[in-house]
DNA sequence: CGTGTTTGACCCGCGC
DNA sequence: GCGCGGGTCAAACACG
């Protein structure tokens, strides 16, 4: 059971704490971005987002005017429309009716490898698995498997792709996608034991707008991002990510 | 020289 | 079974 909570602050335009410690400096929301039917009223309910084993996903949408959900994603394979296209569509009807519902599809090594390694002392790299030690075709051999991981995407105007969340992020991938103008650009958490990463990309409607979607948890505070976490102080903003 | 980025190739899931 | 497309790897490269 994770517990979402949000700082909504003494303003509209503060630096927001999302999930895993994520905080976007109010910097980042220089105009109004006409997103959403919804309104504040609706944030509370929002902000309390439960997350069990199920591992469901957050969609957030930010402006300057608050935290707002987006419409579904479609982040799995073969799925007609792209994240990007989806999104640039203004949300109406239908807008977010299954909101923390989403079945996640990641790629990653066995499960208890991978699970070994988030969080009890896993020295190796963790996104290599076990089957990168296997000498096996040039170490090309992978194995992967769908895992449900919670993820947080949010959209920002911002000029620059990599918004500064206090974690450091190491690219390790940058693909064009389908009906987007911009390419998608993929970066990890350089913590050690940390797996968690992101997804950078900007609306191919409107390239000002950033659209980032974080994957797992950090097991660590962003001033904790040089030095492997000792404990599981995970966050100071939410009690139990 | 160490660290981070780029980029082409590869892998895998999904739809047809 | 095949092709498409997203996600990842890892060698090459850039930079401080």
């Amino acid at each position: 059971m994770h517990t979402i909570c949000m700082d909504q602050g003494s303003h509209l335009g503060m630096a927001y704490c999302l999930p895993n410690n994520l905080h976007v400096p109010d910097h980042y929301h220089t105009t109004p971005v006409p997103l959403s039917p919804l309104q504040l009223p609706c944030l509370p309910k929002l902000l309390q987002m439960s997350f069990d084993q199920e591992e469901e996903a957050l969609l957030i949408s930010s402006n300057q005017c608050g935290l707002y959900p987006l419409p579904a994603l479609a982040f799995s394979h073969g799925h007609s429309s792209s994240a990007t296209a989806a999104l640039g569509e203004k949300p109406t009807a239908g807008y977010m009716p299954n909101i923390g519902a989403e079945e996640v599809s990641t790629s990653v090594t066995t499960r208890a490898g991978y699970e070994g390694a988030s969080c009890n002392g896993y020295s190796g790299t963790w996104w290599r698995g076990s089957t990168m030690s296997m000498a096996g075709e040039k170490g090309k051999m992978k194995v992967r498997r769908k895992m449900r991981e919670p993820r947080f995407c949010f959209q920002t105007r911002s000029e620059v792709d990599v918004l500064d969340d206090g974690y450091k992020w190491r690219k390790y991938g940058q693909k064009v996608v389908k009906n987007s103008l911009h390419p998608r650009s993929y970066f990890r958490c350089t913590h050690s034991s940390c797996r968690v990463k992101k997804r950078v990309e900007r609306l191919s409607t409107d390239c000002r707008m950033v659209i980032t979607t974080y994957e797992g948890r950090h097991t660590h505070t962003p001033c904790d991002d040089t030095t492997p976490s000792s404990g599981d102080h995970t966050t100071t903003c939410f009690s139990s990510f």
